[in-house]
RNA sequence: GGCGGCGUACCCAAGUGGCAAGGGAGCAGUCUGCAAAACUGCGAUUCAGCGGUUCGAGUCCGCUCGCCGCCUCCA
């Protein structure tokens, strides 16, 4: 089979045919670095981590840039009010996306390219546009003209005299015509600055994005991604600067876009408030509960962060974890079984046909846990028959984990390690639970079964859970 | 007003022409001193509604209702 991509611009499925074959050039905008990064920035970066990922997996060379935005509008005001930089703030929220993103276990791009380092390559470019006639100077701004490029709406599907009709762009004077966007804007004093044929000056919004991509990538890459919301203007603007530029089209074979987190059913705003940073999520769950949530539906589709839908998630990570320890536990035959891939190939068709249908990361974690289910009974089978039959089914569920793990960046660590991670976030230092699990087994063997439980009943209120294994008593934390 | 999307069990969610995945919650059972975990069983004669195409539709087409996103900075 085939891998099949849903592209934004001709809303179809279409077969992924790189413009070179077995690569896979991949371009995503990143974020503008202000403030902390939300959860949205989170699901952006995990969706085309996981399609990175994948690409590589099938055997594609990749090259993956994700950008930096560094100088804009809303840095400036932010940093004029802190009082520092734009540089100094922006930097500092390149480092917390950059940590956010590795708790998030987010691989690193290949390229991760930073506005203010490309500005040579955007006066290029507006150069260019200029010279083409598609942008024209005036003052120090340069602007783009929406109406010189005839294909101007393709990607998002609007239609330039209705823009124009409805239009809320601020009408600005110097602009000959309301729908044209700035490509380079004149500094005022303190701004970031730049020189430039047009006199002191820095980006517009959407040039930098045209410019780091052909740097790094070239000037027609095979896929660009982001967020839904970026269609329009963005994409749509990066389109008519590109193409208008080069005079190369497609400047994107395939475009994609991630579809937004809601929050408890309501969107994401300033004005509700209810903005939730990676890291505050990262505070209330684990990191592999937070991308399962977030590959638990299709990317395309809206999906809703909710308090109990984490907990589910987190859940769902325990189960899983717990299977592979038990398989460790009571069959560690199965370890010493190299599993052969090739003469089992069909065995990770259903996983690969989903990965190839548009990414469909939720069918492959509906798979993964079909196997789980398969795994338990097969052991809980064993206990009753004393026949231990299963043994390739087993080291196939494993082989199958493993294979997954390699592109959803999920179910990868030693459930050993899984489990000490948890404990270590217990409200109470593992030595107490210990030494009352050990006060609670000797109340056990006494037959003192009231002082038993009422050490359950003590640490479950403290959200310990303790489980009486035939191997001993084991504990975890809840939630 | 224009463009786009969605509506599948109590909740989340996959499935885009051939017997309705999976997770969570619930109830009952096996196991257990009690639990927990795991397993087993139960739970949508049905996919918002109505019509149409088809041997066959959650899946394609049309209409209706409801929800949402974009059109302004936004992942």
């Amino acid at each position: 089979m085939t891998l099949k991509i849903y592209n934004s611009l001709t809303r179809k499925k279409e077969e992924f045919i790189p413009n070179k074959p077995g690569e896979a050039l991949i371009y995503v905008c990143g974020p503008t670095v202000y403030a902390l990064s939300h959860i949205g920035h989170a699901r952006s970066a995990v969706a085309f981590d996981v399609i990175y990922k994948y690409l590589k997996y099938r055997g594609f060379r990749v090259t993956y840039a994700r950008n930096y935005t560094d100088v804009d509008d809303k840095i400036i005001n932010r940093a004029n009010e802190e009082g520092v930089s734009s540089d100094e703030l922006a930097l500092r929220y390149i480092k917390a996306f950059d940590e956010d993103m590795a708790a998030l276990g987010v691989e690193l791009p290949t390229h991760r390219p930073k506005a203010t380092e490309t500005i040579e390559k955007i006066i290029e470019v507006t150069k260019s546009l200029i010279g083409r006639g598609f942008a024209y100077a005036a003052g120090g701004d340069v602007f783009f003209s929406v109406r010189k490029f005839g294909e101007y709406g393709k990607l998002s599907g609007k239609n330039i005299d209705e823009l124009e009709a409805g239009s809320r762009v601020d009408v600005n004077e110097a602009k000959n015509d309301p729908l044209d966007f700035a490509l380079w804007k004149a500094s005022k004093p303190g701004e970031p600055q730049w020189a430039s044929p047009w006199g002191q000056g820095r980006p517009g919004w959407h040039i930098e994005c045209s410019a780091m991509c052909m740097q790094w990538l070239g000037d027609t890459i095979d896929i660009h991604g982001g967020g839904k919301d970026l269609m329009f203007p963005h994409h749509e603007n990066e389109i008519a600067q590109s193409e208008a530029a080069t005079g190369r089209h497609p400047y994107v074979k395939y475009w994609m876009h991630n579809g937004f987190v809601n929050i408890e059913k309501e969107k994401m705003s300033k004005s509700l408030g209810n903005i939730l940073n990676i890291r505050d999520a990262l505070k209330e769950n684990s990191a592999e509960a937070v991308r399962l949530f977030l590959l638990s539906s299709h990317y395309r589709s809206p999906i809703d962060y909710t308090t109990e839908s984490l907990r589910e998630n987190e859940a769902a990570v325990e189960r899983f974890y717990k299977t592979i320890q038990r398989i460790g536990d009571e069959w560690p035959e199965v370890k010493g079984i190299d599993y052969c891939v090739q003469c089992n190939e069909d065995g990770f068709k259903p996983m690969i046909d989903a990965m190839d249908d548009d990414f469909n990361t939720a069918e492959v974690i509906g798979i993964l846990f079909r196997e789980i289910t398969k795994a338990n009974r097969i052991m809980d089978a064993a206990k009753s028959s004393g026949k231990k039959d299963g043994l390739i089914e087993l080291s196939h569920a494993l082989a199958f984990f493993q294979e997954a793990s390699k592109f959803l960046g999920i179910f990868a660590k030693r459930p050993e390690d899984y489990f000490a991670e948890k404990r270590a976030h217990a409200g109470i230092p593992a030595e107490e639970v210990e030494k009352l699990i050990i006060e609670r087994n000797a109340a056990r063997k006494a037959k003192d079964f009231k002082k038993a439980d009422e050490i359950r009943k003590e640490l479950l209120e403290k959200g310990i859970i303790l489980e009486d294994m035939p191997k001993g008593t084991v504990w975890t934390v809840k939630g």
